[in-house]
DNA sequence: CGCTCCCTTGACGACTTTCAATGATCGTGG
DNA sequence: CCACGATCATTGAAAGTCGTCAAGGGAGCG
């Protein structure tokens, strides 16, 4: 593949009418995804030719992965010589405490570069690991030239925009608040990438959800109890159902 | 000044001898600090010519500032054309909520860019307001060229991990520790930009702590007491004094 | 000198964590 | 197909932390 497009070709083509699902499947019967309709919601004015798209379809099922659940894509200390396109699945980014705990810093859904925080050269200072069976793309570094940096600058400052926001949930609000914060913001997710954000199943278990929102385990299952209670949502384990988006919004709100 | 180079001229000139200052000053005596001094944490490999430092300096006498303490340097909502680097003083970042209340996501030092996380062309996202007298210098988005963006990728990625940090310090620590893990921080970016690491003077107020640290003012002010009974500081109102940073960062991971 | 803003300290109440035990679900192997 | 074990989720009670409300003190400025 020609390489200063590479970025572009992955995350910024068009995608014409792609298929699109209305819940999120299971992780086990998860069927291979169409890798158009994932990245539908980073569709950016990044002009690409048929032939980059076709490059980028072949760029993909040319890779080695999927990597299976649970399964390390990069550890903290390894050396980094490329970024990743996440294509289908999830991934959780945490830092590795000496003791073996883990930091948990956030998740990585469909649409997203992994690798943007690092060091341009040198080592991973993050863990990513899968939650679920997940198919990446390798972007080796040097194949990043000048016109995929525009692209590039701009998946960095979405980033960073969120980052901010997971800012704002942590450090405003307080118990059943971040979970919603937590829940609304994976609606989007899915959204963005066609799934339902009514209706979804969650990647990861509470104990990492309560590890990212800076609570415990318990503390998650109490406030999702409290707004199944108040009816905001149904859940059967990770099994979400949001009736009233704009209600579960309106009491992170208020 | 040339127009693509000028990120690369502000954020990345390598510094000679340039003076020191060992304590960082009282805004209100504060002196014009050598702008110099104040990026050399920021010497990055861009391969700047002797005029290129020039014209850098030129433009940064040339700008209108200071902007004065608690003034706006843009309001979110403001329409986007320009970054800015900041050169002495300080900076608070926040969301303005509908009914007045900030929001603080940060605080920004000599040495950063300011509008890393703004959509390219668009809207601020964020108010940023001076904390103390402060000089700044416009870089127009139209002046951002090809041989500027590897430096601001670069930027961007540094301010990512330290977003990344702030999460940590947010979920992974309560109370003391919150507030430990932010004295470390400005210990940091104060050494960063040669000044002491053990004495210094916040320039902005418990509330504003509090605030960006998801606490409230009351519980910033007990922690400190806590921490100087137990000998990790001396404080005399903003004015901090670690005797052992060792000791202190021992507590945060304890 | 008195104002204002900021910081400090105490007491009480609400919320989270902690510890412990039970229940549910899923995958595996018989 | 069922039973078993492991992981995950739930719930209760006790303890600790932090927020809230209230009052007082100190530094700087006009």
């Amino acid at each position: 593949m020609s390489s200063p497009d590479v970025i572009a070709a992955v995350m910024g083509f068009k995608s014409k009418s792609a298929p699109v699902a209305l819940v999120s499947p299971r992780p086990s019967i998860s069927p291979p995804q169409c890798g158009a309709c994932l990245f539908k919601a980073h569709c950016l004015p990044a002009d690409l030719e048929g032939d980059l798209l076709a490059d980028f379809e072949r760029s993909v099922t040319r890779q080695r992965y999927p990597l299976k659940s649970g399964h390390v894509l990069v550890r903290q200390g390894d050396s980094m010589d490329a970024l990743y396109a996440l294509r289908v699945g999830s991934l959780k980014v945490f830092i590795d405490e000496p003791d073996g705990t883990e930091r948990i810093l956030g998740f990585r859904f469909p649409g997203t570069v992994i690798g943007l925080a690092e060091p341009e050269r040198g080592e991973w200072t993050r863990t990513f690991v899968a939650l679920e069976n997940t198919w990446l793309c390798r972007i080796p570094i040097h194949a990043i030239g000048d016109p995929a940096r525009r692209q590039l600058i701009r998946l960095m400052s979405d980033q960073l925009r969120r980052e901010y926001n997971s800012h704002l949930t942590l450090a405003f609000n307080s118990g059943a608040k971040k979970v919603v914060s937590f829940l609304i913001d994976m609606s989007s997710s899915f959204e963005a990438r066609g799934l339902s954000a009514n209706r979804f199943h969650l990647p990861m278990n509470y104990i990492d959800i309560a590890n990212y929102l800076g609570m415990r385990h318990e503390s998650v299952s109490r406030a999702l109890s409290k707004l199944q209670e108040l009816g905001l949502l149904n859940k059967r384990g990770r099994y979400i159902d949001i009736p009233d988006l704009q209600a579960l919004r309106g009491f992170k709100n208020d």
